[in-house]
DNA sequence: AGATTTGGTCTGGTCAAGGAACCTTTCGGT
DNA sequence: ACCGAAAGGTTCCTTGACCAGACCAAATCT
């Protein structure tokens, strides 16, 4: 016999370390690459994907790695895939919308750490902003004034979208750390990928405007405890709207389905 | 419609997204995993990890594989393998000293990003003290108090290092998130495997004290900012001694040897 | 109408990984 | 001193993901 036992009381520094590995296939990759950066914005909603055979050749996988992909992605919702000369993966107009039962088959994977993540990210968000405002450069201070300006005037929907994101990103180049910049985009896509985005709502916007310019404000003024307090509080919203999208998600929710997987996830 | 231009001047923020894919092999996840796992001390010298056939049960993988790991970490100098009854894998306790060619090679890699990554994890170190200091509960105050009491009555070596661990565990425990938990640990294990492991130096040591003991009272009483300073200014003492190791090892350096990878990495 | 772009399909080849059986070495106990 | 158990070492076969390329079919632009 194997006698009595060999790793009895799984030392709690040792168990983690040991746990069953999951090695992600390419089309794993693809998928998630293309998923992530369909929720940073890098292809709003009407864009249309690079073709197969240039995204192959970018990604350095074959061609069939990238239709299986795209097949996941298309199956989840996110994008359309049209045929012929002006074919190709077009991003719905709706996938923030039309994925709901996507997003509600995500939550059930994630929903156990999505309060760990939403804290984490807001607390590296903080930490982002207090390193952004002890490293500003007068290059920095520039640019953030001008992104800010543009935002508080911006009216189409897009345009503060798309400032918005300037702005966290100047703030990101501010802190002036590349694993920093890193680890922030990974954050926001996860979060970002269980909850399709948000569209902003009117009075939604003003509380933005405000707290952009505090956040701003604070980082040019070198302000490290005022910055990082503002990004914090700033954060809480977006919190606030992906809980909001939750509970509503939840109000629709079906028997809970054991479905197998999420489409483009594994 | 999508009009003139669909990606010519490579967008800033698709680029990134659509670099080229690396796939990791079952191998590579399992070499780090055990390397990931020495370097937190899980396994610490003269320890034997468990048997082949396990491994690869608890892992989820082939002996084959579990076997090219091991192969791996034998090569890197991280441990010995020994056959017959009491065979296996053993953590060599001359690891943080006999594999500096290994630790020169991985510098080469690593070089660029290291001060980022230096610097990366003090303010997630400070981040975590931060939290740590807003959510302790007694349970915590109590077993931290304990901790620290034993870490400065240590006097072995490996002693002192178990509470040095034990300490920053409390305080990981304390920040009560999961998420934080593993980004901490992961940092920790990349900046560790990059340099392994620099015995504490008698000189060191009062400083350490001294710097728990702050920390720990820090997060005690609650004090964010205060724990946060003395979490950075602790980390800037680990950084400061890989620091020193990095430029010893420069001395070493030989002239550039184009090596295809690191043994244990890829 | 015809050429071109782009997705859809099929085939064959490669390689890592899984899985299982069997050999060899070493140690511990009777 | 022996024998058997517990390890690592070796071999062989199968499977599945991926790559590479050729070719088909649809849609669109000129």
């Amino acid at each position: 016999m194997s006698s009595e036992l060999d790793v009895p009381p799984a030392s709690p520094l040792r168990a983690p370390l040991l746990a069953p590995i999951r090695v992600p296939t390419a089309a794993d990759e693809v998928a998630d690459r293309l998923a992530t950066a369909v929720a940073l914005g890098a292809f709003v909603p009407g864009d249309r994907l690079p073709v197969e055979r240039e995204l192959a050749a970018l990604l350095g996988v074959a061609r069939s790695t990238v239709r299986e992909a795209l097949s996941r992605l298309r199956m989840a919702g996110l994008v359309e895939v049209r045929r012929g000369r002006a074919g190709g993966a077009y991003v719905l107009e709706s996938w923030t919308r039309d994925s709901a039962a996507a997003v509600r088959r995500a939550l059930q994977k994630q929903q156990p750490h999505l309060e760990d993540l939403l804290d984490l990210r807001a607390r590296v968000e903080e930490m982002v902003a207090r390193t952004a405002a002890e490293r500003r450069t007068p290059a920095d201070v520039t640019a953030l004034r001008e992104a800010l300006a543009g935002f508080a005037q911006a009216t189409e929907p897009a345009e503060e979208h798309r400032l918005d994101t300037r702005i966290h990103d100047l703030i990101l180049t501010a802190a002036d750390n590349r694993q920093i910049v890193e680890l922030s985009r990974e954050l926001l896509a996860r979060v970002t990928l269980g909850f399709p985005i948000e569209p902003y709502r009117r009075e939604v916007f003003a509380r933005a405007v405000a707290e952009h310019s505090e956040l701003v404000d604070a980082v040019i003024a070198g302000d490290v405890d005022r910055a990082g307090s503002a990004a914090r509080s700033h954060f809480g919203m977006s919190a606030e709207t992906l809980r909001a999208t939750l509970a509503r998600s939840y109000d629709l929710r079906s028997p809970v389905i054991e479905e197998e997987e999420i489409p483009w996830q594994s």
